[in-house]
RNA sequence: GCCCCCAUCGUCUAGUGGCCCAGGACGAAGCCCUCUCAAGGCUUAAACCGGGAUUCGAAUUCCCGUGGGGGCACCA
């Protein structure tokens, strides 16, 4: 066996959104490229013009880029293999097509659609299994090339041989044998002159030198077709990995748009493009799905990085995999705590923004260690930190009165805590909870009903960051205002 | 209907014949810490789908069930 340089590839259809199940397929050959000193590739496989989505392509790119995949080669910058594009390689794949039919291997087919619909139904009557039934196979060569000539539609199928068996290996599942009568005739190259997947994929992969095709399992039942092709034009196979299906949350069923709708309405989605609105990390949400389908012993947070030195091809699992979005959650905080101040005062700002706060940078350098270990999201920035940047809280009047006092007793606490912080030259974290502790010990009271009395009337909200810090930052003209305004609520509702 | 793949705690997984009365992580429960919420520390509950066979010995090998998943297009 001849060492090669290992080339992979990530080859999605531009037909729709980019979730997390292409995230994977370009991940792992992302890492194994990286791993092992190889290229790693993006290829367009837009063969189908009925189902091409416009802007796909832009997604694709787009949600590698957001999770810092960076591909060697591809449509958008190039390469010396290229296009990358399989509409852009109609030509390569028509030539090769007829290659097959000059060599014995495929033949021209004039069925209609709708004759073979009825060969179908007949068939399915009988109990039979759907398959090509063999007509123009028997049209001699001349003949079918005179008719193509002519102008006459065609389409180009692979000619399966009716006995024996064949042989493929999957680098996970090991060989498998399938006998070749239970296989199709299957069409090659489309009456539009367009390819299909079982050609060009082969094809390209070839002539772009791929030596591991990394893909989903929906593609196992057709590997020995891939592989019949492969060997017929005499070329060597690549190594095939086939990665297994993301099952939904519920473990039963595999994973569908349609129930990521109801994801989606607590704070999750499959879509890349959702990830980053909903306060989503790239290292997260690697993270994440490195993990769904692959096993460490230990130390599972990982970065990119990391990743690539500890990636193996060969320990990847075949079984299906249910989608958790709460380790998702667990992940994304995980990696947030990891991150700099600096770093995540960056990442936290368009929250804030998109929120319509006006963030002052000094002072959002100053809360980020506040929020850090309370993030799940980036966009929890908000619930826990955006009064800091509010002019103004309204506090929900109810939540001002201490558990087991009433209005009246939590005004007078309110104006004593008044009393004593307008006392000090300045609010501080180390200078002002002393005093107000004394004051708790004098009163008989308990600190959950006097700080808690302070947290709402000056965050305006029962859950914040710690009491002292946030006062500290918020300023002693600030909080004294905002404390004076609770009094009043307070004495107006006793 | 036919073909194929898969099968360890609820979930993701470690485990490649003895290191396993099965390890880690998420989630759950409890305790500690504590100004709320988190984070952190400690602890607990929780699994080898069933049946045969091979072997001195099986989660690990083989066979049969069962369950789950995928595929049978001029879609990928």
């Amino acid at each position: 066996m001849s060492i090669k340089p290992v080339r992979t590839r990530f080859a999605p259809s531009p037909t729709g959104r980019m979730h997390i199940g292409n995230a994977r397929s370009a991940l792992y050959p992302f890492l194994l490229a990286r791993r092992m000193g190889g290229t790693f590739i993006l290829r367009i496989e837009d063969t189908d013009q009925k189902r091409y989505t416009q802007g796909a392509e832009q997604e694709l790119i787009e949600g590698l880029h957001w999770l810092g995949i960076q591909h060697d080669e591809g449509p958008d910058i190039g390469g010396p293999f290229g296009p990358y594009r399989q509409t852009e390689r109609r030509e390569i794949h028509h030539e090769y097509a007829w290659k097959l039919v000059e060599s014995g291997h495929a033949f021209p087919c004039f069925c209609t659609t709708e004759r073979l619909e009825k060969v179908r139904q007949e068939q399915m009557k009988n109990k039979q299994n759907p398959r090509y039934d063999g007509a123009c196979r028997a049209i001699a060569p001349d003949e079918a090339r005179g008719r193509v000539d002519s102008g006459e539609k065609y389409v180009i199928r692979f000619k399966m041989p009716k006995v024996g068996s064949i042989t493929v290996t999957d680098l996970l599942r090991g060989p498998i044998v399938t006998e070749n009568a239970a296989l199709d005739d299957s069409v090659l190259l489309k009456s539009d002159g367009l390819p299909t997947y079982h050609l060009a994929a082969m094809v390209d992969d070839q002539l772009m030198k791929i030596t591991h095709v990394i893909r989903g399992s929906e593609w196992l039942p057709s590997m020995p077709l891939h592989a019949h092709i492969i060997r017929a034009f005499g070329w060597e196979e690549p190594v095939f990995v086939h990665l297994s299906v993301f099952l939904k949350p519920a473990g039963k069923g595999k994973m569908s748009k349609r129930g990521d709708v109801e994801a989606i309405k607590d704070g999750h989605s499959i879509f890349l493009g959702d990830m980053k609105d909903l306060g989503f990390t790239p290292e997260g949400v690697l993270n994440w799905i490195v993990l769904m389908g692959w096993g460490v012993a230990e130390d599972d947070v990982m970065t990119l990085a990391q990743m690539v030195d500890r990636f193996n091809i060969d320990s990847l699992t075949p079984s299906p995999a249910a989608i958790n979005f709460q380790k998702l959650d667990h992940f994304n905080a995980t990696h947030i705590r990891l991150l700099t101040t600096e770093d995540l005062a960056g990442r936290i700002k368009p929250y804030f923004t998109r929120e319509g706060l006006n963030v002052k940078d000094d002072i959002l350098l100053k809360i980020v260690p506040l929020l850090r270990e309370r993030l799940v999201t980036l966009d929890d920035c908000i619930a826990f930190g955006g009064f800091f940047f509010k002019d103004d809280v309204t506090p929900n009047p109810e939540d001002l009165i201490a558990k087991g006092l009433d209005a009246k007793q939590s005004a007078e606490i309110a104006r004593r805590a008044y009393e004593i912080l307008s006392a000090q030259p300045v609010i501080s974290h180390e200078g002002s909870e002393l005093p107000l502790r004394a004051y708790v010990e004098e009163s008989g009271l308990n600190v959950n009903q006097v700080f808690g009395i302070l947290r709402v009337a000056i965050t305006g909200q029962r859950v914040s960051p710690p009491l002292f810090e946030s006062m500290e930052i918020i300023g002693k003209e600030k909080c004294l205002y905002r404390i004076k305004k609770a009094v009043e609520v307070l004495e107006k509702m006793g």
